[in-house]
Order: C-alpha cells, then structure tokens, then sequence
DNA sequence: AGCAGCATGTAAGTGGTTACATGATTGT
DNA sequence: ACAATCATGTAACCACTTACATGCTGCT
C-alpha cells in the first residue's frame, strides 16, 4: 500500500493517453497539467519502477537511441479508476503572500505595494495563456469538457486573484493618502 | 541558516501580538491565520526552541501550572521584520481536485458532479465563516486594513470557487442531456 | 474518580525538491 | 567542436504531519 498515490495518479493518467518514455511523461504533465500539477524526475523515475513491479505499465524496448517507451497495462487501466474514485488529499492551504501580507504594518514602505502588483501582473498575464489555449483548435474527444473546466477554474481564480489585487492597490492608496492628509 | 523559515514567520508573527506558551502560539495561528497558514505542534516547539537559541525569543518563568510564557526579544522583532521583507516562496500549485476532474471520463458516474457540489457547499459554507467574521466588532489597531486584506482575498477566492462549481455543474448537466438524447 | 483541556515534546514517516552524475543523439 | 536536448537515475535534504508519550489542572 503505497501512499505516492497522487504522483502515481499523475503518471498514470498520462500514460493512459499514450505510450511514452519517462522523460516525455514529465513533458506531458508540464503541457497539459501544469496550471494545476508538477512533478519532478526525482519523483518520476522511481514511481515509474514501482508501478513497473507492480504490473501497472510495461516497458516496449527503446534502443540504445530513445529511452524505454513505458506503456499502461490493463491492470493499469484499472488501477487509475480506482486512484480517480478515491477521496481527493486537501490542498494544505499556505500561502506565503497572505501571511506577509497579514503583518503588513511591519513591511517595508512600498513592499506591500509591490506584492499586491506581483500578482495582479501574474493573474493577467495566467488570463492571457489561458485564452491562448482556449484560442487553440481543439480536436474534440470525450474528455474535452471536463478539460474545459479545469482551464476555466484556472480563469476564475486568475480572474479573482487579478480583482482581488486591485483591490487592495485601491485600498492601501487609500491608506497612503489618509497618513499623508494627517501628516 | 536555518531554512524553517516560513514557520518561524509565523511564529514570530504570532509572537509579536502579545506574549504566550507554546500552545497558545498555535491557537493564535490556527484563530487569525487559519484561513491561509496553519501549523502542527511538531513544528511549533522545535521552532520555538531554535528560536531561543537564536536569542529571538526569551522564555518567561511560567510556574507548575500554566506552561512558560514565551515572549518576542528585540532582536526578535527586528528578525520578523527581515522575513517579512524576504521574498516569499511561491506555493506548490497541486491541485488533486482538478487532477481528478481533468480525467473525469475515467471517473465513474457521478462522481464528478459529487466532487463538484463539495466545492460550491465548501465555498458557500467558507462565504459564510467570513461574512461572521466581518460582522465582528473591530478594535481598530493599524493593522487591520491588512488582516481584512486577508480577508477580502478569502473571499474572492471562495465565490471564484463557488461560481466554477456551478457553472461546471450546469456544463455537467448538459453533458449528460446530449449522452442521454444521443443514446 | 475520571475526563476534558492545557501543555510540551520526540520519533517516525511522507512526499516532495534539488543537485548531481552520466551518457547518447542531433543540429549548427 | 560544441551546445542543446533527450534520457535515466540516485542521494541528500527539507518541511511538514501524525502518532505517541507524558503529565498537570480544574471541573463534575
């Protein structure tokens, strides 16, 4: 019963797509996932070799050229059922922005400030790759839809984080001013 | 160089409200931070012993009964306030919700509409929590156009959640008309 | 007498990243 | 020839959580 369960997920979701080496699983998961998931190769690999003993995915040659392209078997197939049905591990909810922002009194002058436009430029700039990829053909296979929603939940939190940012810029200027009129 | 960074920010932030044991320093964390920061006691002690080897806390007698009162030193504040100025590191962007969603063909029958109303009832009930907390009566100290910055980003973040859920709900439900007038 | 809450801490384990080491192939 | 990219893996480390162990105090 290992618990990599989520990276195994992952892994096996983008094998379920298509055969490929372990190098390429890593590309798949940074092009298609990557507003919502990472993984790196220290955790890819070895994944990959456990999932190989346990019978989930199976290694087709690769000559000396190419790596071994790692394919998903049938139990495999079954086994990514079983991960997609389990209960999903709560993200832990940090965030170091917020918690700078908290103890904001004890900022430098203008960090604040700063902060709240990193992220307004960073929602922005999320909200233009993601039109991007909505302005990308789409070859329309069944799992389209649900592809959709992630990509429009990467819009509303973008499009709420860029508000949000604003916001906040408006309030601290607020702020600013009233220190300035009381001198 | 020690890198316990963040939660010695946290620590020290908590610290700098006032003085207190161990056990308090995560109830005041869990209380004010807890909608964006928590931290476990495995945590909390390891840091605040560091922190008084570092000379950035002091401990205060704290009799039989109560545990011992720890206090911020100077050298303790001016160490916030250089973490506060640090440039905070970016949260893992891992969301098992949306990887789940995201092969939500492979997902069995409506599991993806039970994931999905979760998270409209989570944001709802998160709206709720925080419209409480605005209703508190506020002692208006110089910090609070921060903590109810804070606040405010909570809540974007939960009608951001609240209307993706639905509107995914809807596309959902589309889905399953067209499946069902097709088949 | 017993339980709930306050209080402090340690040990083991988890899930992950980073850096390192290595080498083949392809393109310029 | 050299650089970039493909490819595979390991070792060290990190932050953090969970579970465990312990004991006191105050209330019922």
């Amino acid at each position: 019963m290992a618990r990599r369960s989520q990276t195994e997920l992952a892994v096996l979701g983008a094998l379920s797509t298509g055969a490929m080496t372990g190098y390429e699983v890593r590309a798949a998961i940074t092009g298609t996932l990557g507003h919502f998931w990472q993984e790196s190769f220290g955790q890819i690999y070895p994944t990959l070799a456990g999932l190989e003993a346990d019978g989930l995915v199976r290694r087709r040659g690769g000559g000396r050229t190419s790596g071994s392209v790692v394919e998903i078997t049938d139990a495999g197939r079954v086994r990514l059922r079983e991960l997609l049905a389990e209960p999903h591990p709560s993200a832990p909810r940090r965030n170091a922005l917020l918690l700078r922002l908290f103890f904001g009194e004890h900022l430098p002058p203008g960090r604040a400030h700063e902060l709240l436009t990193e992220v307004e430029e960073g929602s922005v700039a999320a909200l233009e790759q993601y039109s991007a990829i909505r302005a990308e053909p789409s070859d329309d296979d069944p799992g389209q839809p649900f592809r959709t929603m992630t990509l429009s939940f990467g819009e509303h939190l973008a499009r709420a984080q860029r508000d949000w940012a604003r916001e906040s810029l408006a309030a601290l200027a607020d702020l600013e001013e009233g220190r300035r009129a009381r001198g």
